[in-house]
DNA sequence: ATTTATCTACGAAAGAATTCGTAAAATGTT
DNA sequence: AACATTTTACGAATTCTTTCGTAGATAAAT
């Protein structure tokens, strides 16, 4: 029975993303890739990753001088997790519906729309 | 140059949902809207509501007695800005990213697929 | 007109999120 | 060893959201 983690904010989820793209990552190596997207002081950084192992989003390594942050939640869960908080939120639980906004409004390349297509196959064929 | 509207909060994001279904509201008929999910007293969606027409998320007519509320923002355009921000924050911008999770956790019928279809059909047909 | 009910206004409290200053601990440099 | 740098820890200030109590205004009922 695995206690539900909360749900991460605009800032954790910032941060989450990084981990996910680097690695497990210092406090250091984290706001450095986050100071190229917006200003942010270190301690700034610090605190909000310690927060996030608070709250069980990231583990930390202390063994060594340096800190060491992985994330313990996967990007696949938490995606879905905040897919299906606004498709509940937003569209009432209609997948359908979210899915026509995000496609209806950025222009989706043929390609894609293709892969989506074969992603439905998919579906249809492995529910029959 | 229309001037940005912030983003609705959880809670605001219920009242807006109410007010696009029922259409123009009071704050009594919209908290008894709200009553019927969950525990909430009168005077806060009285405040919610307030605050909301400060943003100019709502606009409200105060001519009578009891004052209207109608919304200000459309359903249409808050769910896109939703949709884009949540494509933004956990996505990296990909729409079909997006799509494909909230299409694969959530068991679509037939018959959804089918729309899709028809409304990726319409998206290649419209851009030659 | 007095009472009763309904509604708005105001403000306060509590909790979360964000930011950062300052200090202490660990490490590195000369 | 003395000094400088890096990192962690702590806590305070700020802002935002949510909640609701209380009071005042307006309308309805008797």
């Amino acid at each position: 029975m695995k206690k539900k983690l909360p749900k991460p904010t605009e800032g954790e989820l910032e941060i989450l993303r990084i981990i996910w793209e680097q690695g497990p990552s210092t406090v250091r190596t984290v706001n450095d890739r986050l100071s190229t997207m917006k200003e942010v002081g270190y301690t700034t950084t610090l605190k909000i990753m310690q927060i996030m192992a608070e709250k069980g989003l990231l583990k930390r390594d202390t063994s060594g001088k340096t800190h060491i942050y992985h994330s313990s939640v996967s990007k696949q869960k938490t995606q879905q997790q905040l897919v299906d908080r606004l498709m509940e939120a937003a569209f009432g639980g209609s997948a359908m519906q979210l899915v026509m906004q995000a496609l209806g409004n950025k222009p989706s390349t043929a390609e894609e729309i293709k892969e989506i297509r074969a992603f439905l196959d998919q579906l249809e064929g492995g529910k029959k």
